[in-house]
DNA sequence: CGCCTGTTTGACACCTTTCAACCGAAGTGG
DNA sequence: CCACTTCGGTTGAAAGGTGTCAAACAGGCG
């Protein structure tokens, strides 16, 4: 099935019929509430497995971005005797679903507990690492800024704000408003403490107040390796150069 | 397998040979920072699953929150084998791996999109229905408000403060710290907007600047139905009411 | 009883949102 | 071809919600 920028693939209630596998384009997956607040929960990109649920009607929305997506649709019930008869095709699905949860945990990690900067430097990251298509500091950015927010839990003007100070700051360039060159990809990496996350939580943080924070020594700027979070009034003064 | 308060169960890169089932307790599933940032990514109560993932290692750590904690261990290898043969296994085991996916879903539009007062409201009415054992409004906090804190995204201040607040406009009671009756629960649902999160996500905010706003009449308080988010000012005078 | 962990409350700082304005690009119709 | 509109992006200024720091308090346990 193919469709056009906006158009939507299924909406929430929609009997869940199908499963689906994106095969060429981008598309949103999200929820919005009356006063208008709306959370995307996934971007869809090719080879991307959507719809897989237990009841019979979904739960969000998913909506093309680009235009001319295409979508492979498979009818769930034949998917799932499928499944029943050939054991490697259930494999295929536990596989899809566990990669789903794992993906769906990991973001936790970033609209829980991610300062801006750290957000969109996981995105950027993000949004490299699952283009197949090699060419791995080149990351398209199909979708608008409202997206990006809506997908990072930030307004749109903070997503915007925070490219520039990327920018700015020398760990991405611009070529074009949708299209981004990493630059200083140790500095984004090291920024959304990417291996940062591991180890026990036994202790809760009042228990170890003095543990490993960021070095203040230094001005802003990302010479240290990890982009430090500038204060206030380093930010403003950043802006203004 | 029993375990003791703050015990793990199992740490993050331990080899992932086994499935689990909580039996008995309540144990989190979370990730921590070198900084001491905490997630917590899930509360793990009795009847669910955890620990599948296709890797060979795991990516979080769980660690038991009760004394006596009792946790059912499968060996991997052999479940998958059974999947392979039975299908009724290998269904079972996609149905809570989609019921996992669901449930992350459903978190990330609390961790994004909602305030400290819905955040709060939201997990109250999670744990409430999540008691398989009658009595829908008693709620057994069996975590400490750290552990609420990093499951919400909020600082565990914040949590405490939420929780005063919510007891002083009526919507619950304390019966003991880390026991919550659910007095008004229309207020907390509505609070929430549970039921809120539909539709279609194609226009954005900026599209319909006026679409639905909560009525700002009235003083604050519960009395319309839904709670409304007080002003700071109006947070002030009342808490010291 | 004293220590320790966890909870509550207060005061203040600051990051992010909100409200605006401006700009550029794309599409439309005269 | 050029107004005109619309949409999305960027930037500024102000407001506010939440985090941080701090202190007091309660409960459990040796």
């Amino acid at each position: 099935m193919q469709y056009r920028r906006g158009q939507e693939i299924y909406a929430p209630d929609d009997p869940a019929d199908y499963w689906y596998r994106m095969a060429r384009g981008t598309a949103r997956k999200c929820a919005v509430r009356a006063d208008g607040r709306r959370q995307i929960v996934d971007f869809l990109l090719p080879g991307d497995f959507f719809g897989l649920v237990n009841r019979h009607e979904h739960h969000f929305a998913v909506e093309a971005i680009t235009e001319g997506t295409v979508v492979a649709r498979y009818p769930r019930r034949r998917i799932e005797s499928l499944a029943d008869t050939d054991p490697r095709v259930g494999r295929r699905i536990r596989e899809v679903a566990f990669e789903s949860i794992a993906r769906s945990q990991a973001r936790m990690l970033i609209l829980g507990r991610m300062s801006a900067l750290e957000k969109v430097g996981a995105f950027l990251i993000e949004m490299a690492e699952r283009r197949r298509d090699g060419a791995p500091e080149q990351v398209v950015l199909s979708m608008s800024r409202y997206d990006i927010g809506d997908y990072l839990g930030l307004a749109a003007e903070t997503v915007s704000r925070t490219l520039s100070d990327l920018r700015q700051g020398g760990a991405i360039r611009f070529e074009g408003t949708h299209r981004v060159r990493i630059v200083d990809r140790a500095a984004l990496e090291e920024e959304t403490g990417d291996g940062d996350w591991d180890r026990t939580g036994r202790r809760h943080r009042p228990a170890d107040p003095f543990a490993a924070l960021p070095a203040r020594s230094g001005h802003w700027g990302f010479e240290s390796g990890a982009l430090r979070l500038p204060t206030k009034h380093e930010v403003r003064v950043f802006r203004r150069n």
